[in-house]
DNA sequence: TCCATAACCATACGGCTGTATGGCAACAAG
DNA sequence: CTTGTTGCCATACAGCCGTATGGTTATGGA
């Protein structure tokens, strides 16, 4: 056998450039030969990688989704870990897809423009469509789970509150973006504690 | 002076030839010789009313914010005259910018289009901005006249309801456009029913 | 050592882009 | 009926795009 390279680390290197291009100048911005450059590499390089266009993009949009969902998995475990009630753990998630810093508005700006492409691209559109479902689907899951231990009231519906916290954070996200004083930051923090705060108005009966 | 043409005849002519793309095949379908084309007319006559490409779709977005507001207006309008509760007027208003059919769906696209453009040209970002500014500004209108007659209570804070419900209805948007079943139609408007309700607990006194 | 094979690169190519240019046609004003 | 101006068009042009092609380099196994 020839000589042997990591694929997993080259093809990461292209959509971490893909990422850093689209966050500093947008999506027109991630050509093939400045994605070349970006990451260091020749443009044959990154064919010899990723058969077309469309497919280095298409991976550099589930990396992006899968890095951002292992987030959210993680701030879950730790609430977890410390006990913190499910309002708390949803909180400090949901505020996690808010573009409250520097990486975070660069991370919501490379979203939206793949968002964008989704509406063009229908591969593109089933990555979008899934990772949303699977945010709301976590979102219900802590609501039901907020029943069993008291948090939640038994008459809400766990999915219709799902739609509004997760449909919430992506309106506000947009805000954020637009106007990034930090006036705006609290109001939009404040309004998302308020409904959770009314989605889980009880406390959990096991740490009572 | 020699002939003469309707120059914002023209213009509309070619905005609208550029909505018709975007909302068929993406903005990236919206290239000068396309809008010629879609338009009717020849590149040199879109190049004759338009500097540049940039300040067509400049336009054409503004077209469309203008065009989106009226109708708001028009609904606003219809809905005094009809002697509505201002909950109502708002629920009519929000529910128009939700992409529940077909002619909506595209003019979401289209908005949708644009406010990516805007993250990359600062002029879109004014406009978007700038449109943004003015919905939650006649939210927070309408909540603070929810005081004066009644409806609304008076602790609650009329800018941050129209937060709430601005960013609510943009996120349910992009949520009934990625979903399209009916059953997701009526969840969105059951959640912002449900929050209009929650902002308008109360019956306008001058009706009662 | 040698060599098959994968990693990697430089460059060529056709196509499409936005814009510039030059010219023709038509109509109001004199 | 001229005439000057504007509406309108066809085409040329330079530049960038994604992709195809051919070649060079390096290395793991025989």
């Amino acid at each position: 056998m020839p000589r042997t390279a990591d694929h997993e680390l080259r093809r990461t290197q292209m959509a971490a450039a893909v990422h850093r291009l689209i966050a500093h100048d947008g999506l027109d911005a991630a050509t093939m030969a400045a994605v070349a450059r970006e990451a260091g590499f020749s443009v044959g390089l990154v064919q010899h990688y990723f058969a077309s266009k469309d497919e280095l993009l298409l991976f550099a949009y589930e990396r992006l989704t899968a890095d951002l969902l292992a987030r959210v998995a993680r701030i879950t475990a730790e609430g977890e870990a410390g006990g913190q009630p499910i309002r708390r753990i949803l909180l400090d998630c949901l505020c996690e897809l808010l573009p409250l810093d520097a990486g975070r508005r660069g991370e919501h700006r490379v979203s939206r423009a793949f968002q964008a492409r989704a509406m063009d691209v229908p591969a593109a559109a089933t990555v979008a469509a899934a990772t949303a479902a699977v945010v709301r689907g976590r979102v219900a899951q802590g609501v039901a789970n907020g029943k069993e231990c008291g948090e939640v009231e038994p008459a809400t519906d766990a999915d219709l509150a799902a739609l509004e916290l997760t449909a919430l954070v992506d309106g506000l996200a947009d805000h954020l973006y637009r106007e990034p004083a930090p006036a705006r930051s609290t109001a939009a923090g404040a309004v998302l504690a308020d409904r959770l705060a009314a989605v889980f108005p009880g406390e959990c009966r096991h740490y009572v």
